[in-house]
This record gives C-alpha cells, sequence and structure tokens, in this order.
DNA sequence: CTGAAAGCGCTAACAG
DNA sequence: CTGTTAGCGCTTTCAG
C-alpha cells in the first residue's frame, strides 16, 4: 500500500504537504502541487478513506436502510429505481452508499449501532411503517435522514404525492363515466395504502358517490399474488352488482388483476377498467397496456440525495420538510369510456 | 463519541483487555469479560470500524460494481434480486456491501481506485461485457472479485447455464410441435445474449431444422421498447413465412412481443406461442401467463457471496471457477401445442 | 508556503 | 489473564 508518506520521500516534502495538496488547501505552491501529482501518479498513489475518516470523523458514507422482511425491498422495482438514482446523485457529491442492517459481525445488533459501526454520515430510510420501531433508535439518534418511504415527524421526507395521483387516477375514470369505482389497496401498514385509500374515499365522497364496501379489497403484501388474490375476492363479494373499475394501488396488483378478469371472462378495458399506479417498466407492455400514475423515481432519489446531503453539510434546506413529488397521469389502453 | 478507552476506565482495566473482550478473544477472564460488556452496554459503546481497519487492513466491506450506463443494473429486476440475495448472505458473514463506481470525492477516477480508497475487502462484479476495459484494473489487481454477469478468464463467476436453459425453452417447444422457431435475441454484447443465441443455433442444427435468417433478431438494450421494436421487425420481415412459435432472449420482450403481436392480431398463443427467460416477478401475471425459464437469483446472489467471501478470507472454494447455476422451465400459457 | 508533532480509535506484539 | 507500547494512514494545529 503506498502512503501519503511515500509521496511524500518521493517529492521531498513533508506528509503534511502532500495531504495539503490532496485535499486542495490553497497555500501550496503551483511547482510542489505538480511534483506532488505527478509522484502519486506514478507510485500509483491513492487516499486511505478509513485513515481520513479516522482524523476527520467524516466518512463520505451513506447509509440505506430497507426493511427487508415484507417486499418493498432493494428487489422491488419502485425502490430500486429510486437507490439506483439515489446512489448515482450521492456519487457525484462524492459519497458512497452503504447497506444499513442490523447486524454487527456476527451478532445481532441495532440499525443505529450498525450506523455507528459504519460511521455513516447519513441514512436513506426506506422502510415501511411497520418497522417504526426497529428505527426509532437511528431516528432518535443525531444522524442525519431523510426518508423515502414513511414520514416520520420532524424528519424530511421525499414521497410522491399519492393524494394527486389518486386523484388523477380517479378523476380519469369518473371522467370517462364510471361510477361505480372499486379500490384494490396496497397494504394499508403502509403510508401509500394509506393516502391512496384515503385518497379514494375522499374522491367518491366528493362525487357524492356511494362507497360500496364490497368493492374495496386490501392486499396483504406487496406481490403480485395478492393482487389475483384480491381480484378474486372483490369478484366473489361483488358479484352481483359489480363495478366497472377499479383503481388499483400499485401495478403489479393491476397486471394480476387484470389476468384474473380476464380468466374469468371479462374483457378489459370493455366490461372492466383498470388503472394501476407506480408505472413500472412493464405496465407499459402488458396487454392491454396499462394505464397508470407515474412516480417520479429519478427525481425521488436526486432530490433525497441531495436533501439529505445538505442536511450533512450543515446546509440549509429549502422547501417543506415533507416534500411530495407530483405524479402524472399515462393513459394507455386498459380503461375505457363506459 | 464513546470509545474503548471510556469502557476500559470505566471497568478499570486496559483498553486492551477490552479489545479482546469484543474480539472474543481467548484468555480474558470471565468475570471482567462479563463487567466490560455491561459497561459497555451503560456506555452506549459501539466499536468504530474504521479504527478497526486501519489497524488490521481488514473492511469487512464488500464492493458491488455495476455498469450503469446500460439497462443492466440495480433497477434492472434481474440484478436488483442478486443484490438484495448477495446482501443477506453478506450480512450474515459480517460483511457490508457498498457500491462501487467511477468517482473519487469530486474527481473522476477508476474503479480500481475507489475500491483501494474504500479498501473494499472483495468485489461483487455485475457489469456488461462491453465495460470489460473499465474494469480491467481491478481484475488485474489482486482484489478478490466475483462475477455474476460475464465471465473474466481466471475469476470465480455465478451464473446461470443459459446454454441449459435455452435448450429447455426450445426443447419444449419443439415437444408442442413447432418447428419454424423464431428468436429474439437479447443484446449480444451481453454473455447472457451470446450464449441463449448460441444455444439457439446448437438447438437448431442439432433437430435438423432450417435456420431462417430472417427469424433471428437482435435487441439493442435491455429495455421492453426494444421488445416492441424487435417484435415489429421479425413481423415484417418473415411476413411471407412466419414463424410459429419465438423463443424471447428475456422476459421483458417477450411481454412486449406478445402486446406487439396481439395488436397485430395474432392471438398468443393459438397463432404464436413465446417463451421468456428470466422469470422475472411479473411474468406470472400478464395476459397469458409468460411460460419462461426460472433463473435461480436467490441462489446466485447467494453462492456469489459465500464464493467471494472465501476468496477474501484466504479459503479454499470448492467447485468449478466457472459455475453455472441451473435453470428450471416454469409453464404457463403462453405456449400452444401446434 | 512548508513541516513537526500529536492524535483519531483500535489492534498487535510483547512483557509481565 | 492483563497491560504497555507502538503504529495503522491521514489531518490538524501551530511554528517557522
Amino acid at each position: 500500500m503506498v502512503t501519503i508518506y511515500d509521496v511524500a520521500k518521493e517529492v521531498g516534502c513533508s506528509p503534511t504537504t502532500v495531504s495539503k495538496a490532496f485535499n486542495n488547501y490553497s497555500g501550496v505552491n503551483d511547482a510542489t502541487y505538480k511534483k506532488i501529482m505527478e509522484a502519486a501518479d506514478r507510485l500509483g498513489y491513492t487516499p486511505n478513506n478509513n485513515a481520513r475518516a479516522l482524523a476527520t470523523k467524516k466518512t463520505w458514507l451513506l447509509g440505506v436502510l430497507f426493511s427487508e422482511d415484507v417486499n418493498t425491498g432493494i428487489a422491488h422495482p419502485h425502490f430500486s429505481e429510486i437507490l439506483q438514482n439515489f446512489q448515482v446523485r450521492a456519487g457525484e457529491h462524492g459519497y458512497d452508499v452503504v447497506f444499513v442492517n442490523k447486524r454487527l459481525g456476527n451478532r445481532e445488533a441495532s440499525y443505529l449501532e450498525h450506523c455507528i459501526y459504519r460511521a455513516v454520515d447519513g441514512v436513506l430510510l426506506a422502510a415501511n411503517k411497520m418497522f417504526t420501531d426497529e428505527i426509532q433508535s437511528v431516528l432518535d439518534s443525531d444522524i442525519k435522514c431523510v426518508s423515502v418511504e414513511t414520514n416520520y415527524s420532524n424528519k424530511h421526507t421525499v414521497i410522491s404525492d399519492n393524494r394527486m395521483g389518486s386523484l388523477q387516477a380517479l378523476e380519469y375514470l369518473y371522467f370517462l363515466g364510471h361510477r361505480k369505482i372499486a379500490h384494490m389497496a396496497c397494504p394499508l401498514t403502509s403510508v401509500a395504502g394509506q393516502e391512496r385509500y384515503n385518497a379514494y374515499m375522499e374522491f367518491m365522497h366528493s362525487k357524492g358517490l356511494e362507497i360500496n364496501p364490497k368493492y374495496v379489497v386490501e392486499t396483504k403484501e406487496f406481490k403480485a399474488e395478492e393482487g389475483a388474490r384480491a381480484a378474486t375476492q372483490l369478484l366473489q363479494q361483488a358479484w352481483d352488482d359489480l363495478p366497472t373499475a377499479v383503481f388499483c394501488g400499485y401495478d403489479e396488483i393491476a397486471c394480476a388483476a387484470v389476468t384474473t378478469f380476464k380468466a374469468q371472462g371479462f374483457r378489459v378495458p370493455e366490461d372492466l377498467s383498470v388503472v394501476g399506479f407506480d408505472n413500472v417498466a412493464i405496465s407499459g407492455f402488458t396487454s392491454p397496456a396499462l394505464t397508470t400514475i407515474e412516480q417520479d423515481r429519478a427525481l425521488i432519489g436526486q432530490k433525497a440525495a441531495d436533501t439529505l446531503i445538505r442536511l450533512v453539510e450543515g446546509k440549509s434546506v429549502e422547501g417543506p420538510i415533507d416534500n411530495r413529488i407530483p405524479t402524472k397521469l399515462i393513459v394507455r389502453n386498459s380503461c375505457a369510456r363506459i
């Protein structure tokens, strides 16, 4: 391993000067700066962040905390895309991204302990509400954090405007003439689930439409299988007075619902209109292509990174603490005029 | 920040003893061990890995290297699931996972420099063949690595058995009576693309079937849009003698192809059978549900972690260097007997 | 503009 | 079984 001392010796200066040069401090002669850089190059010197971190107490590391027990983690297309964008943006600011879990070497620990162990500068939270207890310790600590899934009091949050999105979907169905609108909800243990469900209720009320309890089914997990189950349940319980449209909490269950409906002999969208939420990559290529609500995952990931980094660096963060990212209706072929 | 010294003072022993206790070294009196642990608890002590890493030259950090310029990165359902499993398994061994990129603070750098900067113990490679040049420096270094996408000479690799999978798909189509089989290939810049394409050629030859060049189209990127384009192209160039089945390089383009075919008035599977590759979550819930080849992403991720960690810890790795994970045919509804 | 010295928190000999 | 000492690679006063 080549160190700052090797470079110093090569150049004939002190390690301090090399350090200063590498940190772009003012007060290093141009000529020596050049010599140092050349020598570093020749020797193949790369700074060691661990040593630097020890001295400065800054690791340039950001943790990401996913609750992995539910299907909402990295493998979920929504979060993987947010993570991707977060990670790239963080990199542009010089920060690296490490996964935070509940272990410390070979023993169980808390998320907070893990953060301390890695000395992360900040944490991105992408955990379901159900896991708030486990995360509480990091929320209570003075580690800076930003959340992209659940909103915690007094913590910065970057989440889609679920109310706006739901209303966009619902207004569109209404515009097409639908009045009997069902809702296949996300797990209501999630903020997304709750907010979309609430928006559905609000919408129905505001339009003076009857809320048929048989028109509302909740999925218990974030997986397509649950969509198939919920769709079947919906059909069963509302059999004598079927809805003409269903607003689904997210795309996977919308796709599964479409398939279930078709298997039951319904045509989509002629007999039943379906709208999803998320605009996941595949949703444009199902048959029929899914009408859905787009979430701006790139913006969410980037804004979360920007916000967290400002927090970490002690800069002021403009805008509200509960940051809502606008959604957009994507009209494709899964909804028809009644 | 509470350190080993604070704990030592509290207990009335030396820092060394605290260190030994925390590292589970033999030769610490049970009573003192207990006192140390209690004191640590009381004070809220958590070891600082940076300091430890500096002293031991071991970071317990594994890098993951994705080539992000193509659509094959974290956001791809295949890789995000591998990553998820890799990360969890690594955690069980006490390793954390950090993303490796081409930056160093605010300047461009090489992947190798980044690895040195973070002093990762090993690296998971998930980069497309096209990026081999950029990765070469880490391949040439003595950093341990395991690849899950491209195979590099003399490097451990954990990849699906693409030949087996392709043959499973093709044999199934053959069994259903199909003889005019087309291939919508992955980008041939990828190992997966090449191997599946080669298997297609091999299969056609082995069955004595004509290889109609019009039956082969290549997608240029890993995205569903390309599937729609390729499907259209296939239809156009083979219009006067259409295939009865198409073997697609991966699920997204298979879904897109199905949608394209249906839009052109073909019934799937009655007029055209389609088989995918990957068994991505959504593929069971499209209409028709997609017949496809399952890749065991959990196993790939876990085995990659296990292998990399054995390498890092200087243990022997049993089995071949080019590890091929068996695939499995998942029969659903997108293929019909001719 | 440059450098000497101390220290970040921890571990590794080596004595005791 | 326990402690002393030195040092990992870097940064930071503070003098020069």
